[in-house]
DNA sequence: TGGCATTTACGAAAACTATCGTACATTTGA
DNA sequence: TCAAATGTACGATAGTTTTCGTAAATGCCA
């Protein structure tokens, strides 16, 4: 599998394009501005060099270029967990699950869906027995 | 609360040390570069800047000098997970859990374990209502 | 049309990270 | 005792990431 390691402020701006989708420089810097202080110029070299990277797709049929992730959501979240359960939770997937689930605190709803889940890996377990 | 940002060689000292206990610069190396490919003063040295932050403490008393974690896994676990949430789960702690526990395939007595939570949890809100 | 605002392009500096060579100190055991 | 082995200190360098200034291009509208 290629390995793709965007960097922290790589990161943020994917999280933004995943979540509002296809967004030019200047909804990104909007955004990324709320919680960081950086310039517009910033941004945008970020997000030029994101395309170098082919971690970001563009287009630029019109004068304001329109940035699209190039990396599924999915798959970062796969590599980043592999790797922080190894490096920082001594391979424990588990004990990665319930540190998060123990601070942050989750919703009735959150936790439904993941009993819901769970049973669902049961009954399939089971299946294949 | 102190941000603490180890880099990603950090980490993994951390790691090292968070799973031994305190060890000096020469046990650390013969782990490290069993997955990694580094000469031993490239350790050394990141270990005595690791000090300098004060992510390490050491113990000079002795010539080999004795380093020990002087973050809590914990504390760690909690920031990293808070950020990844964050930034690439778009806030939801159940979608990293569930996708923590898709694939990393969780042995059924983790998944156990990770029952068991999740029921203790709804008992001890059922108490607080 | 002409000028202002917005955007992209580009280069370079600053900051940070990782790597290693070399010098010096300490310990050990032949 | 003294040479080899092992360890620390330190500086330098290379690589990467982040930052921004400035110039050129584009679009808009008074």
């Amino acid at each position: 599998m290629k390995q793709i390691r965007p960097t922290e402020s790589e990161l943020e701006i994917l999280g933004i394009l995943w979540e509002k989708g296809p967004s030019t420089v200047r909804e990104v810097h909007d955004i990324l501005s709320q919680t960081k202080d950086a310039g517009y110029t910033t941004t945008l070299k970020l997000m030029q060099i994101m395309h170098e990277k082919e971690l970001l797709q563009r287009d630029t049929s019109s004068k304001t270029h329109v940035y699209t992730a190039a990396i599924s959501q999915q798959t970062t979240q796969q590599q980043l967990l592999n790797k922080m359960i190894d490096t920082v939770f001594g391979g424990s997937a588990s004990q990665l699950v319930m540190q998060a689930l123990g601070q942050h605190k989750s919703s009735e709803e959150e936790l439904d869906k993941i009993r819901q889940y769970l049973s669902d890996m049961e009954k399939q377990q089971k299946k294949n027995r």
